[in-house]
Order: structure tokens, then sequence, then C-alpha cells
DNA sequence: GTCTTCATGTAAGCCGTTACATGATTAA
DNA sequence: TTAATCATGTAACGGCTTACATGAAGAC
């Protein structure tokens, strides 16, 4: 059965940049990855243990008065696992979209209307979540990938206004009452 | 432990309309939710089985010739269980977006030129599968749920034409040498 | 006669989430 | 002193994919 779990790559592209803690890979995805890759929360640290096991992540110890710090670093064959997922070609997500499906099951206008007001006040949350993480990107001093960051965030953007100008022609034209 | 099973629903949405067989669904499914609901081949019957266990649906055994055919038809039961599940609030998935995650850890030019590059051959490829479903789906005659089901397909083909020229546009701006 | 489609399933095993657990440090 | 954050984990379980399996009917 070939494997399919990714979070290791995530995990290997971020020590690519330099060595880390656990804690922290945790809270830089929930800063910088989370809109288009999360991980749940217990899934860094046993992931960690299981790469260092197989040599593609080197860990230290560090105590910082009795606060335990284990330090995450990767190797050249931790580089090279990195690199050849990399490289591979771009595998696609199942499709499942919760919404989508509730509509293709909708009966009436009603149904419709609720269905793309909750998802219209989403969208619209998300959108202003987005964009304050612009603002605060905007103003960092540049570094390396500030540029193709937030080309993504903006890709991220531009699909939420898309969608929120399609719940709300919806909402005009199929559930006026 | 919250069950989250939403394969159930999809299956009792499409009995909904009338009594089928698994292979059915399964088929309909491939035709008209694939795009944004897919389930792997072999859920189908034994989710049936479950369903049927708890009285959600009902299954009646027919033979033409030597062929064996189980119709599955709703129950009020499974009705109401659908409901609830129609009513309730809509979650969203965990977001796991490869091709954003792996532009997150570009490093170069060349790197992000045959990422977007790869990346613009497939959407160019599945534009052109939407578009021939939009096709299929507006010769047919008008049932309830077309101007619905074509409004859910058409917001799909937006997105993909939205991520198009987002990705034309990233080679021109960034991937140029 | 052979290939595709119809029609229905089982089993192994990875994957991922949720809930649970522990303890130190720092800010209010 | 209490809450939040830092810091690191384990266990259970449901879910999902892949591979495997079987056989009839119809098309070419």
């Amino acid at each position: 059965m070939k494997p399919t779990n990714k979070t290791r790559y995530a995990i290997l592209g971020i020590l690519s940049d330099g060595p880390t803690t656990g804690y922290e890979i945790k809270s830089l995805m929930g800063r910088s990855t989370s809109y288009f890759w999360r991980e749940s929360d217990s899934t860094i640290y046993p992931t960690l243990k299981i790469l260092a096991k197989e040599g593609k992540v080197l860990s230290e110890t560090l105590y910082v008065g009795k606060k335990k710090k284990e330090m995450f670093s990767i190797t050249k064959a931790g580089q090279s696992e990195f690199k050849a997922w990399f490289n591979s070609p771009t595998g696609s997500e199942t499709p499942r979209n919760e919404f989508l499906l509730k509509l293709f099951f909708v009966t009436n206008q009603e149904e419709m209307s609720r269905l793309f007001q909750e998802r219209l006040e989403k969208a619209e949350k998300t959108y202003q979540e987005y964009k304050s993480i612009e603002d605060r990107l905007e103003k960092l001093d540049d570094y390396p990938r500030k540029a193709i960051r937030l080309l993504s965030l903006r890709y991220g953007i531009s699909q939420l206004t898309l969608e929120i100008t399609w719940l709300k022609e919806g909402i005009l034209k199929y559930a006026h009452r």
C-alpha cells in the first residue's frame, strides 16, 4: 500500500529553513500554512519521532531551566526525501465539499436561501481573516519568499471574493421571495 | 467520538429521489457529484448494509435472469436522519492543498515555473471536462433541479477559470527567464 | 470468443481526529 | 493565584483507500 502521508513533507520543508522544535513547527503552521494546509494538534510530535528513527531528522535535547526543548534538524537523507516529494507529480485531493453536496439535494427556495446565507456568513468571516493576515505579511520586512507567500495568499483571497460574489448573485437570482 | 462519516448522507440524499441499486448510486455519483463529492469504489455497498441494519433503508432483492439486483429505498427514519444532517451547520473540511504546500517551499524561479506549468496543464484538462459535463447537462430536458445543478457546476467552472488566469499571470510575472 | 459493463462485495492497513494527560513558565 | 501559553506527548477509534475477488450479460 502506497503511503500517502504528507505531514512528513510539511515538517521536512519547514526544517529546511533551519532547526526548530515541534512546538515551533506547530505554531508556524498555525500562523502561515493554515489556510491551505492544516495538521491536527497531535500529529507533529509522533511524526518527528518517526522521522528521527528513519534518520531523516536529528534531535537534540536542550534544557532551559527545567523546561525540555527538543531541537530538530534535517539530515541529508531528509533533504533528499523532501526533494523527491517536491519534484514528484502533485496529486489532487479527493473532492469533498459538503456545501455543494447539500446544494445538490436542495428541493426548494427556502432551503437554498438558508444554505447560501450560512455559507456567505462564513465566507465573509474567512475573507476578513485572510485580509488581516495579508496586512501583517505586507508590513513585514522583505525576506526571500515574501513575494511568493503573498501571491498564494492573494490567490486564496481572490477565490474567496469569487465565492462571495457567486453566493450573493445566487441569493438574488434564485432565492428571492 | 463524534462520527463524521458523510457517505451515508450522500446515499440517503440520492435515495430521496427514489429507490435504486448500489451500482446505480455509484455510477450516478461518478456522473454528477464527482467534481465536488467523490466516494471510493468500495464504500457504497458496505454503507448500504449498515443503513439497512439501522432501519434507515429497506432492501429488496430482485433477479433478472441469474443476475442479482438489490434495490434500496429510504425509510422514514432515513429521511429524518437525512434532514437532520441537511439542516445542521455545514462543517468546513480541513484544508489540504498539496500544490500550495509545495509553493510555500519554493526557493527559485525554475522550481516555481515547473510547479505552475504542471498545475496549469491539469487545470486546463479539468476545465475541458467540466465544460463537456455542462454541455451534456444543458442538452437534457428540464427537470426540477436542473437550474441549481447547472449553477453549482458553473461555480466550479468559474473557480477553475480564476485559477487558470492566476497561474498564467504567475508564470509571466515571476517565472519569466 | 473476448472485452466491457453490470453488479456486488471483503480485507488490510494506513491515516487522521478527538480526547486525554502532564508539567513548566510568564503575564495579569 | 489563576489563566494563558509554552512544551510534549499517548490511546482509541473511526474513516478511507487500495488491492483483491467473483460472476453474469451484452456488445463487437
